[in-house]
DNA sequence: GTCTATACGTGGATAGAC
DNA sequence: GTCTATCCACGTATAGAC
């Protein structure tokens, strides 16, 4: 039934998607919902519930030394939405987009959660980091909205591993590269 | 009036948007609205009628050469977004990750109107084109989803040309750099 | 616990008065 | 041509029967 409900976020985003669809592709009652969830937002945050946790992932991507940082995140990135992330990520980010609510929580989810992180371990001053850290953020996120929702050939059939060459030197370099850094 | 609606479909997607606060906003009555383009889809076509025409701004980005096509482009890019593009550009990002035909319709209008004019300069066999061509719209998408969406900071409050400076340079490897390329 | 019935609001669209 | 009044469909949510 959760599965029903990411699979219709993801599809439709959250106003899009419909309690009633949602009950139907479970084979349930609409009223079922509201007795368990409640209401239609708490349904959403239970349904983008992050089924992967970026802290655990993190040493795998640190594993190769700082050489291999930008290849090791975009091929982190695709691995995880490729797999489990996807459904749930796909109705977050639709539903960032549709309204300002779903902005906040996104950007403060990849600031906090996941920028971080991976800046954290380089030595940076506050300033630098969030600059390259933004950056970063602004190639992922691109390879996330042209691969899986605006599904730009080639790039949406790609394999994880030929993005990981053509793009992880883009990452590497906003990481650790000569960047004139925006102010 | 088509200003306002631009400027709803544009803070709100097109579902989001309703006809009634646009005509509340133009100062008008809805049935007015109706009467005038018969349908929210017919407005919604009105609204985002692009106001740049990229054929016309393609000679200034060629203008500087083979090697300073990644900067030029990103600096039109920011040009066009931030003056007149911007409310319609929103709408039209915002409703193509809403619904699959705005995504249809924004990935038709990347694919042939912006990259293939850009790529078409440089002599390339049709898949390298394509390739190196969705490279750079996954990071032009992502600097547009993240200053103008996401308004990840300092991205979204940067002078254009601290961005030109840090981000030309990929655009830069796409087109013309030693790209491993994806298949 | 699960479903039927329904209240309540909202939004797109239309008919018709002036 | 412009607005009032209204229709109709849909979606969330709740109340209450079984």
């Amino acid at each position: 039934m959760l599965a029903a409900a990411r699979g219709a976020f993801a599809e439709r985003g959250f106003d899009g998607a419909t309690i009633r669809a949602i009950a139907t592709a479970a084979g349930v009652d609409p009223a079922l919902v509201h007795h368990y969830f409640g209401s239609k937002d708490q349904l959403f945050v239970a349904a983008i519930e992050a089924p992967v946790d970026p802290a655990e992932l993190l040493p795998e991507v640190l594993a190769g030394g700082r050489e291999q940082l930008g290849e090791n995140v975009v091929r982190m990135l695709l691995r995880v939405w490729d797999g489990p992330m996807q459904p749930a990520g796909l109705a977050l980010v639709r539903s960032a987009v549709g309204n300002d609510r779903g902005a906040r929580l996104l950007r403060e989810f990849l600031v906090t959660q996941v920028l971080r992180r991976v800046v954290g371990t380089l030595e940076l001053s506050p300033r630098e980091a969030e600059v390259r850290g933004a950056l970063v953020v602004s190639q992922l996120v691109g390879v996330v909205l042209s691969r899986y929702v605006l599904r730009i050939e080639p790039l949406a059939s790609s394999e994880p591993e030929e993005l990981v060459a053509a793009i992880g030197p883009t990452v590497q370099r906003y990481l650790t590269g000569d960047v004139e850094l925006p102010g």
